[in-house]
RNA sequence: GCCUGGGUGGCGGAACUGGUAGACGCGCUGGAUUCAAAAUCCAGUGCCUUCGGGCGUGCGGGUUCGAUUCCCGCCCCAGGUACCA
């Protein structure tokens, strides 16, 4: 074997650990540079190839930052909480940590194979101690905090107490539910639960009542994904919304800086856009509207003020709090019925289906705050209790639900636009005049709007104001494997317990399972399974898998500290990370928190910056290939792709194994499963059979998952590393396909018998390179150092490719050359470039950080082509020219080149136009 | 439904700012080498064709001298949609 990658990989994996070869220095003289993959959640099933493709590509980029000279940091760890495990737990008995730590021992063999340069040292997992403990820490300081409006930014809850008990609320400006006005003395009179009642409202984390769905008969919540069609993915057993006290946290706070802080990092506009359309804020005005013979007030905010008159209905989420009180006997039967069909109904299933209007009449009205007309008070499920104050005003003239309820229930329309037709549809454009509409006639909208918040302010129905879409965050899960919560209840107020204490540990339990009455699977644990227990009881409920992961990226900066989560040195000279790679999928979860947290922190003056991930890259995933076998129905016959249109079929995933370019090897099939032993089989005319197949999620149960280890062991890491990056662009999905795995391998081939004669001897030339050998490596020095700028790491290996066929083709073997390639190569398929780099008679180690080969356009300068490319007064060539031409020396070029004289017929143009890149108008 | 992407040969994909569509790789065809095979090397390979040329980047329109690229309207696929991570 000339290319022995099993010796050459398993030598340079053994040498990198033991020197550390990839260590990052805290505090270092270098420029410093951060490369942060997001973090695996641990799943049984093993990494897949779809995993390593991030961690392909931010290995490179951390590898070719350390070859211009950058002090690295580019460490791994692992988001270790989370329901899979769990719910193993649940079916086994076996602990979570247990299976967890399985699971990581089995991912981090996994990794180390494909040849990474992480720094192993600072590894973190969100699930030990001395991690949570942190995690448990941040938790206490946003519980101890409030948002200051004034300052616009999180001040510590002492500092309010104190303004309470010196001079009330009426000075405080906050962000907060509580709407009274207390004074100091009335603040001092108050018991200690009721004060604490109050700083609940006012604390960054706080209790509160939260719509959850709730399955009777598991005893648990469920995520939206667990349910389906209005009952448990687990059972089938129906699902209801149901209120439960919850802790939240008080992301809304943040929403505008959320917003604006976009603007300062350098993201995809496509997750900018999802997180500026997840946080939704629109410009509007609360309105209040009074209930007839009611001293009750909805409260409904619209973007609309200037439809107010449009207005002919009212719709009230089923779950309004108002909904029991308003509604009159004669209709209490049928809003009791629609409340209980809506709570049946997911948040999301309420939203998705457009098609079926449904709602109910509560037989009370509303008074119009300008019209004093009575306007019908409906209850419908397009409207969510948890968006706005869960009520709108319907103005069908103006928007299409409310247009479609109106059509549906043979409610009024009104028309207040002029000269619009509402026979058909809503007119939902801002770009109408409003009329029937008393101060409001003539008045184009956008200009109504304003007059109409004017109006309202003045007579005190309600004011201007911006609404999020954004919703707090709940923060509580009723599960046994997260972090516990630092917090004790006495007479079921919540206290914080103190810093001496942390981190409260995950109690055992008997079961992982909720108790008999609903409460959380840590109600089961006894006073001596806490390592602390305060007070009456503990918090039974756990954190979600967001809370480590919101501020993992910290921690890597000094993983080991025992006396703060990070220490300020440290994070002042690491700063925030410079480059992030990991999925879009986390757009509006992970990413939106942990830059919550971040600005959060930075407030506090724990960190000097407040935006965690300067720059980020978001890699698409890579879906399995299942191959399909062909049963014939009622039979153990099974027929080929091509010939499956003239049977009845059922499709049978087959082990992608047992598959090689969709031909199924029939023998293994058979011993695959005992009921397939004497299966028969109808073939194509080539006598093979072949399978059918579909793209699809990887997953263990659809047989195509595809591990990296058997790539590893058949092509080496180097092999799989440059596939993977050859595969696509890393942004873009892709189903996983090892057709043209050997593609890459054979180059890999080719590149090692560049520097070895047949007898796999090195041989090289130490003499002057050619010309041409120059050429083809400064132009694969331009193009891959442009590919490694854009992050496009599939045309980087496609332009290796092309340069070793090159230098191939002119039999180079040239040793500065040669050098100058493996040092570019490096990030790419470091094994092999280690041991080229040796043979080239470098010392080992040293190519990590060697210098990145410099661009000389010199080589490259007589390659001047041209040609025309349009004529239409003015002509357009296509010249190749030496870069860093000045703008009057590329005008000298273009009017020398023989295609100008030739095209011009010897005159002289009018103007030669230069635009930006190699296209050169000149108008004749 | 709503938000965000994507759709180019037999296949994965390239084309960076509107300028020779299909780089590079797989596969396939033919040839060299070999007792034979593997490996390697060379040539060809979008489709149709009456060999003049014609047609081609999901579909239908538009802007432009020129559109895979920009605009409008559809279709299909993927991710997210607040307790999967």
């Amino acid at each position: 074997m000339e290319y022995n990658f099993p010796e050459i990989e398993a030598k340079w994996r053994a040498f990198w650990a033991e020197n550390k070869t990839f260590k990052a220095i805290d505090l270092s003289e270098k420029p410093k540079y951060y490369v942060l993959d997001m973090f695996p959640y641990p799943s049984g099933a093993g990494l897949h190839v779809g995993h390593p493709l991030g961690y392909i590509a931010s290995d490179i980029y951390a590898r070719y930052k350390r070859l211009q000279g950058y002090n690295v940091l580019h460490p791994m760890g692992y988001d270790s909480f989370g329901l899979p495990a769990e719910q193993y737990a649940i079916q086994t008995g076996q602990h979570p940590e247990k299976t967890t730590k399985e699971n990581i021992a089995r991912y981090r063999d996994q990794l180390d194979k494909i040849g990474f340069s992480f720094d192993w040292d600072r590894e973190v997992r969100t699930s030990s101690p001395e991690y949570y403990k942190w995690t448990q820490w941040i938790f206490k300081q946003l519980y101890n905090a409030y948002y200051d409006v004034k300052l616009d930014k999180a001040v510590s809850i002492d500092t309010l107490s104190q303004e309470f008990a010196s001079s009330g609320n009426t000075q405080v400006d906050a962000v907060t539910d509580y709407e009274d006005v207390f004074s100091a003395e009335d603040w001092n009179a108050f018991t200690e639960v009721e004060q604490q009642k109050i700083l609940q409202a006012y604390r960054l984390t706080y209790l509160a009542d939260s719509w959850v769905n709730w399955c009777p008969a598991l005893g648990t919540v469920l995520a939206n994904d667990e349910v389906v069609n209005g009952v448990s993915e687990r059972g089938g057993h129906p699902v209801e919304q149901k209120l439960m006290r919850q802790w939240s946290m008080r992301i809304k706070a943040y929403a505008e800086r959320l917003l604006t802080g976009l603007d300062t990092i350098d993201w995809t506009d496509s997750i900018k856009d999802q997180q500026r359309n997840w946080i939704g804020k629109s410009q509007g005005a609360s309105v209040n509207f009074a209930i007839a013979d009611s001293d009750k007030v909805i409260e409904v905010f619209t973007t609309r003020p200037d439809t107010i008159f449009g207005v002919s209905f009212m719709v009230l989420a089923p779950e309004h709090p108002y909904v029991d009180e308003i509604t009159t006997n004669e209709y209490a039967e049928a809003v009791e019925g629609y409340k209980k069909e809506a709570s049946l109904k997911s948040e999301r299933d309420r939203q998705a289906d457009v098609k079926n209007i449904t709602g109910q009449f509560t037989g009370a009205y509303a008074v119009h705050p300008f019209s004093g007309d009575k306007v019908q008070i409906w209850i419908g499920d397009y409207v969510l209790a948890s968006y706005g104050t869960g009520a709108v005003m319907a103005v069908p003239c103006g928007d299409q639900r409310d247009w479609d309820f109106a059509k549906h229930f043979g409610i009024e329309i009104k028309n207040i636009f002029k000269d619009q037709d509402i026979s058909e549809a809503a007119y939902a454009e801002k770009d109408a005049v409003i009329a029937n509409s008393d101060f409001l006639n003539d008045l184009p909208a956008k200009k109504a709007i304003k007059t109409a918040i004017f109006e309202i302010e003045k007579r005190g129905f309600g004011k201007g104001k911006t609404q999020y879409r954004l919703r707090d965050a709940v923060f509580s899960r009723q599960r046994y494997w997260g972090e516990p919560f630092p917090i004790y209840y006495n007479e079921e107020t919540p206290y914080a317990v103190g810093d001496e204490h942390l981190p409260v540990t995950l109690p055992e339990v008997d079961k992982y399972l909720p108790t008999e009455d609903g409460e959380p699977p840590l109600a089961r644990a006894s006073k001596e399974a806490w390592n602390h227990f305060e007070g009456d009881r503990m918090e039974y409920n756990t954190m979600p898998g967001w809370a480590g992961s919101s501020w993992y990226f910290l921690r890597y900066m000094d993983p080991n500290n025992e006396n703060e989560f990070v220490a300020r040195e440290k994070v002042d000279y690491w700063k925030n990370v410079d480059l992030y790679i990991g999925g879009s999928e986390h757009a509006t979860g992970h990413l939106l928190y942990a830059r919550f947290w971040t600005k959060f922190l930075y407030d506090m003056g724990y960190i000097p910056f407040d935006e965690p991930f300067q720059k980020m890259i978001n890699q698409g995933m890579i879906l399995g290939r299942s191959s399909f076998v062909y049963r014939i129905k009622d039979s153990n016959r099974f027929v080929t792709n091509s010939k499956k249109a003239d049977y009845e079929v059922t499709p049978i995933h087959a082990d992608i194994s047992m598959v090689d370019n969709d031909h199924l090897d029939i023998e293994a099939f058979k011993i695959w499963r005992p009921e397939f032993a004497d299966a028969e089989f109808i073939l194509e005319d080539d006598g093979t059979y072949v399978c059918g197949h579909e793209v699809e999620k990887m997953s263990k149960s659809k047989y195509n998952v595809q591990t990296p280890d058997e790539l590893v062991e058949k092509f080496g890491a180097d092999t799989l590393r440059m596939y993977e990056m050859f595969l696509g662009p890393l942004e873009q999905s892709k189903p996983w396909d090892t057709k043209g795995i050997n593609g890459v391998n054979n180059f890999l081939r080719k590149l090692w018998r560049l520097f070895h004669d047949q007898d796999n001897n090195v041989s090289l030339n130490e003499g002057e390179p050619s010309k041409d050998a120059l050429k083809t490596l400064h132009k694969t020095i331009k193009k891959v150092g442009d590919d490694l700028e854009r992050f496009s790491f599939n045309t980087g290996v496609s332009n290796f490719m092309i340069c070793v066929n090159e230098l191939s083709d002119q039999k180079c073997n040239n040793k500065a050359v040669l050098e100058q390639l493996v040092v570019l190569l490096s990030p790419y398929a470091p094994h092999i470039a280690e041991e080229l780099w040796v043979k080239l008679g470098n010392e080992a180690g040293t190519v990590s950080y060697a210098k990145f080969p410099e661009f000389n356009a010199d080589h490259l300068v007589e390659a001047n082509h041209a040609y025309p490319v349009s004529f239409n007064g003015k002509m357009r060539f296509k010249i190749e020219l030496p870069t860093n031409l000045s703008k009057e020396e590329i005008e000298q070029e273009v009017l020398a080149h023989e295609i100008s004289q030739k095209w011009l017929d010897g005159s002289a143009p009018k103007k030669v136009i230069v635009v930006p890149g190699r296209i050169v108008n000149i108008v004749v």
